[in-house]
DNA sequence: CTCCCGTAATTGTATATACAACTATACATT
DNA sequence: AATGTATAGTTGTATATACAATTACGGGAG
């Protein structure tokens, strides 16, 4: 015997006409069966059947019209992303992490930081510059400045196995995240710090990150990542 | 009067609830009124305050399980993605796209580059060298390479208008994408195309992409872009 | 021929009901 | 004290029904 026993009635329907698309026997715009035929085909109620076309149409694969009908839906363009990698994350799962703190201390909004991080000029900060090692090898330049209010407890914290970033996750879920990745060389104390001393090294990929709580800010952080070491999606070989 | 009368309870219903989530009023893990309880206080069937749960499980702010209740789901890790921006098109929609043509040429595969197109060495590929200008100005360089078993026309197509990439996308839509996006000095030719005179500049962010067709690779591309005229994501100002 | 209207079909909203499956709690038995 | 049982409450599945809103189509009036 099959499972149909145990397969609610509405997942058969929504299977098969699942199925249907995917095959290629309804390409895109075939209409499909209406909520009374399948009703009948199938032997439910009508509510069961529509279950099915609904949670399909929920689900993006059919277009439901009133007076017109069910059809299946074109499938959405691909859109292409890239997702941003963690590096702190990935040296604590595969190498030994560690952490140098250059500065951790309170400062007070000039202009131009008042603006980004929407607060008032000579409002309170946190200003943090770390740089990230994998076995004694520095690997990230990060700068953050954080809403003092936000987040009171921020200078006291151990950033040796936590980072200012992930510390903020965990008290603080930001609501929303905006991001910004570019290329730059390094500056002097970055090439410094990330020990880019040959010449022809230097060239880094930037990320932004603000964070949002609701409608303030949360904090804006900084990571400078040396190109070579440093890339966004897969290797290509 | 308001337009409740208009509205649909089972909104009505969902919007109270998310207007309690965003709020803050109810707080991740708190349980929100069973069904027979919503069915009561708004004074509808329990399958109308039931669809109001029911999609806002589906929608991620719920979790409901059986014998227990339903609490407001914990907000899911914001996944870092950004999407790679299309520069051509871009162009075409605010300014004026030209293009120029250095190469475009039937080639035979050596060694790396069988191996990375999945073919034999030998094997027949076409290869196209372009620089995509905004009112004469260099903004990117690209180089593809490409199956030329899958795209026999490729090498008699008119580029003025259409990127050889999205020539191949309509004519053969790939199945799969792979992306790589990193930062490179751009070499003395692309210096010279892009028009990189000054000191200082020459910094890119080179992004690459494999198009897959099922199990065969339609395409490589390479695109280098000045990192000063290119970025992922939004202005943070 | 054109416009208007009725009708059938389809999806959308809503109710009342029934039973199944699962969970936690309180209570009784061992 | 530990275990088993009954029960109430909750979500999951399913049916039968009613009416509303939208669409296409056909037929009749002008």
């Amino acid at each position: 015997m099959t499972d149909s026993l145990k397969l609610p009635r509405f997942l058969l329907i929504k299977q098969t006409i699942e199925n249907h698309i995917s095959s290629g026997s309804w390409p895109v715009g075939t209409r499909v069966p209406s909520e009374n035929d399948l009703a009948a085909s199938f032997s439910v109620s009508r509510m069961t059947a529509r279950r099915a076309l609904t949670e399909l149409d929920k689900e993006g694969l059919l277009t439901r019209t009133p007076g017109l009908g069910s059809f299946v839906a074109k499938p959405p363009a691909v859109i292409p992303n890239v997702e941003l990698p963690n590096v702190v994350q990935d040296i604590q799962n595969i190498g030994i992490y560690s952490c140098r703190i250059l500065t951790l201390e309170t400062i007070q909004a000039d202009m131009a930081t008042a603006k980004k991080m929407r607060v008032e000029v000579d409002d309170e900060l946190y200003k943090g510059i770390f740089v990230h090692l994998d076995s004694q090898n520095p690997v990230q330049f990060e700068e953050i400045v954080v809403n003092a209010k936000l987040a009171p407890a921020f200078v006291k914290q151990n950033y040796n196995k936590v980072t200012a970033e992930n510390y903020l996750n965990w008290v603080i879920a930001p609501s929303h995240t905006e991001y910004r990745v570019s290329a730059v060389q390094a500056s002097a104390a970055q090439r410094r710090e990330l020990k880019l001393t040959h010449d022809g090294e230097g060239i880094c990929i930037k990320v932004t990150k603000r964070h949002w709580v609701q409608k303030t800010v949360l904090s804006i952080s900084t990571l400078i990542n040396p190109a070579e070491k440093f890339h966004l999606g897969q290797q290509i070989q």
